[in-house]
DNA sequence: TTGTATGCGTTATCAC
DNA sequence: GTGATAACGCATACAA
């Protein structure tokens, strides 16, 4: 258990250099006044003794890590391991390093995890978890432990905020879907505990739907692909007639499900089913037919949150909130022209 | 920058309590001998302030973190977000949390990594990268802090691993090809960069190769679905009778490429074009045609890692080192009865 | 049962 | 230029 107790310390350093650990110190954060003569002869002993400052005693002694927490939820899907990537990415390059804590959907986990947030420290973080609402926004703000929340508007004295426009790019391609002839009616598929960026879009499907008088259909699915290809492939062999239909999907594998259960049952895609898929990642272009889909490039939004986080550490966002617009491309698994 | 600066501490707690902080930091760490009246009047206080420890402080004074530093390619690649999910899952349950360290397919990156995760006061590491060799692993060893190499057979005092059994199953693979008829040239699809596991690959692909007096190809392709795909449908379409072959992918996305390249260069898959992956994920299922891969639930590797780690911090790491079987799975890439 | 004193490994403010 | 010394926020052996 005393696996770090053989740990060189600053004092063994000076000890060693015979001289105080007032000037290690010096030499570690290359400040000035040492004498190039003494300089030399302490990091020839750090390196001797393969000393590594301890970024605990530093943090602890400048109210500074150098450690960012990051709240995303555990499912490991692409978009997020995306979002994870471009954060990651400038927070290396920013000379931070990223502390994980992982949801499961869950509000009060979410909380929880805000809660270990603060205790362990970090110089900021960055939330993704679709869970949260205006109360706990307010809850990590109390905190004042600078934060990015990823997914909402809501932004606070120390809270910078990161939006998607999902809804109205939705809405407008259900509206063209049916102005320019579309006939087939559009089901919403619809996962549990999806989070509310899903809630919202499912929302906004069914307004559009009621501003327009047509009929629509919201399905449950497992958030699996196999169970939804499964469940799928059988809906679609006890009634084809009932299975011709635009169906709107989650992510991009449930939405592969859709189409790959669609063709494996005898139907044609995109001309008995047609699926679009909300949160688009480069595997819309993979699978066959490829994929409609809304797409955002979330490692582009993982880069900005972590821009705008060090910005809010040094008091200089000026922006505290940022849109990004959700564009869609119109592939294979839809008709178009 | 004073971000931290309002921060509770236990001294003011105590103070608002009429204790002595002593006694406040047992009511935290719930020791005994405290008196219910004076553990509610205690506790009563720390919710009114808003109190939480200071992650830092603790470790510091006793020496333990519960942080488990992790090192891992950058490159999101799903293979390595399911690792890190199946690290994840099972550190959230012991108590753990994970801080990432990201490296970019370089050794110089990943020994560098190692020296932050030193001074960033881990209790243990996880590390997945490629690139390291054997005396890469002594120096992680001579810190003495418990680590779990993955992709390695070399171990230590303090550093265990897990490796895969790639090469064998892939000569397997390879022979009951040809013996079972096979008649394509095989074609090894070489990744720049692509690592250690990718270089034993190739060298079994190659060594079989020999053992049967086969010919063989090898030929690079750029690490991105986009990029291969565009090579290999211009190279299939200018020479749609070289193209003729079986091919070796490092992942399942350029494994699609090739596949994608061949149907959509009007070649049929498996008839002219066959293709394997070797480092299979879901996805594998979820292309058309489903590819043919070896598969290791990656998943379940990073909850192994963790539990061995936990073990190797504890002294109960009965066996260092630990193997993982990549097993195949035919599907419709390849032809197969 | 509770309080006091010391140490964890640094940084930073002083004197010298 | 260099060396004592006090923080940083907490745990803990020891004393009361």
């Amino acid at each position: 258990m005393n696996n770090l107790k053989d740990r060189v310390t600053i004092y063994q350093v000076a000890q060693a250099a015979g001289v105080s650990l007032a000037t290690v110190s010096r030499v570690i954060n290359n400040q000035g006044n040492v004498t190039p003569a003494t300089r030399q002869k302490v990091e020839a002993t750090i390196k001797k003794l393969g000393y590594k400052p301890s970024g605990l005693a530093q943090a602890l002694a400048t109210n500074k890590t150098t450690n960012i927490g990051v709240i995303i939820p555990s499912a490991n899907y692409v978009y997020i391991s995306n979002l994870l990537s471009g954060i990651s990415e400038v927070a290396k390059q920013k000379g931070f390093v990223l502390t994980l804590f992982t949801t499961s959907h869950s509000r009060e986990e979410a909380l929880s995890m805000i809660e270990k947030v603060i205790t362990t420290h970090v110089d900021g973080a960055i939330v993704f978890d679709d869970e949260l609402g205006a109360e706990d926004i307010a809850t990590i703000n109390s905190y004042s432990v600078p934060t990015i929340v990823i997914g909402n508007t809501i932004t606070g004295d120390k809270v910078g905020s990161i939006h998607f426009s999902y809804g109205d790019e939705l809405k407008n391609i259900i509206r063209t879907y049916y102005k320019e002839g579309g006939d087939k009616e559009m089901t919403f598929v619809h996962v549990h505990d999806g989070g509310r960026l899903l809630t919202h879009c499912e929302h906004c499907f069914i307004e559009v739907h009621k501003e327009l008088g047509k009929e629509y259909r919201v399905t449950n699915c497992d958030d699996s692909y196999t169970h939804t290809y499964a469940d799928f492939v059988e809906a679609f062999k006890k009634d084809p007639a009932a299975a011709r239909g635009y169906y709107v999907a989650y992510r991009d594998s449930l939405a592969a499900a859709i189409e790959n259960a669609a063709t494996d049952a005898g139907l044609a895609v995109p001309g008995d089913v047609e699926v679009l898929s909300l949160v688009g990642t480069k595997y819309a272009n993979i699978v066959r037919p490829t994929l409609s889909s809304l797409q955002i490039d979330m490692s582009e939004v993982g880069k900005r949150a972590m821009l705008m986080l060090i910005d809010l550490i040094n008091n200089n966002l000026e922006e505290k909130t940022c849109r990004f617009e959700a564009h869609y491309v119109a592939r294979a698994s839809t008709r178009g022209e």
